[in-house]
Parts: C-alpha cells; structure tokens; sequence
DNA sequence: TATTGTTATACTCTATAACTATA
DNA sequence: TATAGTTATAGAGTATAACAATA
C-alpha cells in the first residue's frame, strides 16, 4: 500500500466519515450510557501512572474498615453491594497483603470484624490520595452544580 | 482535610447500632455512584420476569448488527467498548445461537462483516421491547429534563 | 508496517447452593 | 430458625500477548 492511500484511510478514519455507525436508540438509553461513563472512569483510572493496584472493591473495604474498626464483613458486603460469599476472597487478598485482620467479636463469636493494620492504614491513605486525585481530574469537566447534581440523579437510581 | 468526614467518624458505631456504618467520602466519588447506580441497574434488569437472558453485549451486537448490517468486528468492539479479542467469543456465542452469521468481504478479506438472521431478527424486537420497558421504570424517577440533563451529564464523562 | 480476526491466558466480578458454627 | 462466615462452582467481563491472513 503506497503512502497516499495510506494518510487518505487515516483521514478517513480519524474524521470518522467512514461508515459512520448508526447507534440507533443506545445513546438514549440509561444503561448503555451509566455503563459506557464506568468503562471510561475504568480505563483512565487504571491508565494512570499506576502507582499502586486498587480496584474499587478492595478500596471501598479499607475505606470503611478505616472508618468503622471491627466491621463485620456481612456490613462490608451489604454496604459495597457485594456478596458475602465474594466477600471473603475479597479480605482473603487484602489480609494476604497485610493490609487487615480479621478478628473474632466476643459479643457475637459469629461476627469477623475487620480491622486495618497499620500498613493497611499506610495503604488507604495513600490510595485516598490516588482516588481522590482521579476523582478531580474527572470533577473538571462539570461546573459545582452540575457534579452535584450528577451525583443526586445518579443516586436517586439506586432507591 | 474534611470536617464533615471527622463528625461522622466521630460517630462510633454501638452494639445495639450496627446498621449505622459510615461512608466516609464514597458518596461524594463520582466512581462510587457510577458503580452502585450500575449495580442497581443491572440487578433490576436481572430480577424481571426475565423471558429472555440478555447481557449488555449481546445486546448491543444486535442492535448494531440491525442498524448496520455487514459492521466489521472491530467496529463493533469500538462502538461498544469491548476488546476485539473479546468480541470473538461474543460473536461465536451469538451465532452458535443462530442470531448472526459471519460472512467474509470481498472488498477487504480480512473483514468478517456481521448480520442478523431471521431469527436474529425476531431475537432482537424482543430483546428491544424488553430493554425498553426496563428504561421506562428507570426513567419513571426523572422528569424530562432531568432525564436528559442525566444522560448529558453521563455523556461527558466519556469524551 | 498496519489492520482484522483469532487463540490463549489470567484475573476479576457476580451469582448460587450448600455447609459450619453460632445465635 | 436465622445469621455470619465459608467453600465450591460456574458464568461473565476484562486485559494482554502473540499469531495468521490480508492490506
């Protein structure tokens, strides 16, 4: 292929005008467009730098272990909509890594509550920071009002 | 740092008050949102009568499949955000149903162009009325407007 | 060299059933 | 009986590398 035909494809394809995909109803729809916004949250979060490996259910359970000690790990799957049976993988990992303990309650000798050790304290904190961070670069596409109100529409979803 | 996160923590969780966990700042992250109205949505979709197992991929190869018949693979994993590697196992799924059928271009011998079969067809008006009867609960909670402020909002978090 | 489709691999996420020990 | 945790399993989803055929 010789290099004319070569940059006209490239136009083509970067103008777009190429076939032109019709998306028919998608765009209108909730569901394509709430899993399209986590897909792009997705990816640009993993494409940075990468510092540390997080992914959101490890760090919603340092969150809350963080602020709740001893949460039971049935609070843990209730609140991060997870399962309890996937759950327990989940705290496997993270005591694996040193980052909690699990630790038998006296009250109720069926409760594991979660508690961070202080690596897993060092760890939250800093992948606060990269989350938080993530989070801004994401919070300037939308004026104060609008973020807020994003954030108030997407919960009413979840009612 | 944040104040209003120190006020909640302060509020410590009792024996009698286990359901009260805090949250700390996972309701402000517009990733924790986007993941729980997922959740919701995705749950909602899956607890209906369901007369039809459709996933979201799926879904979407009918759909565009319909709308542009002969699209190539990769421009169905581009539209919809899945690895072309992955759409193989997607698109041998759906023909295995007898939904799609590949055929080979002549123009481009490399392009396997995708079509619904007659079955495919009727598979999709279903599914459609489907998807759409789910998005009208949905929407049932917005007005018009907030409804489409919704779906701009959720556009622009994907450009 | 670049693109399309493919295979292979591995890890994550999700859902379900069944079991245990405790209450 | 009910709850908290566990094990096992299976199906999706996701990401990457490497390859063949074709451009």
């Amino acid at each position: 292929m010789n290099g004319i035909a070569r940059a006209r494809r490239a136009v083509r394809r970067t103008s777009g005008d190429r076939k032109a995909i019709d998306l028919d109803i998608l765009p209108s729809l909730l569901g394509f467009n709430i899993r399209r916004a986590q897909i792009a949250l997705w990816r640009r979060f993993n494409r940075g730098d990468a510092e540390v490996d997080i992914k959101p259910g490890a760090f919603g359970v340092l969150l809350l272990a963080h602020a709740n000690p001893g949460v039971a790990q049935v609070e843990l799957a209730q609140e991060l909509h997870i399962d309890k049976a996937n759950m327990v993988a989940l705290i496997d990992k993270l005591e694996n890594q040193g980052w909690v303990v699990r630790k038998r309650s006296g009250e109720d000798r069926r409760r594991q509550g979660i508690h961070l050790t202080a690596a897993g304290q060092r760890a939250y904190r800093m992948l606060k920071r990269t989350v938080l961070e993530h989070e801004k670069n994401f919070a300037l596409r939308y004026s104060d009002s609008e973020r807020v109100q994003l954030l108030s529409l997407l919960q009413r979803m979840c009612v």
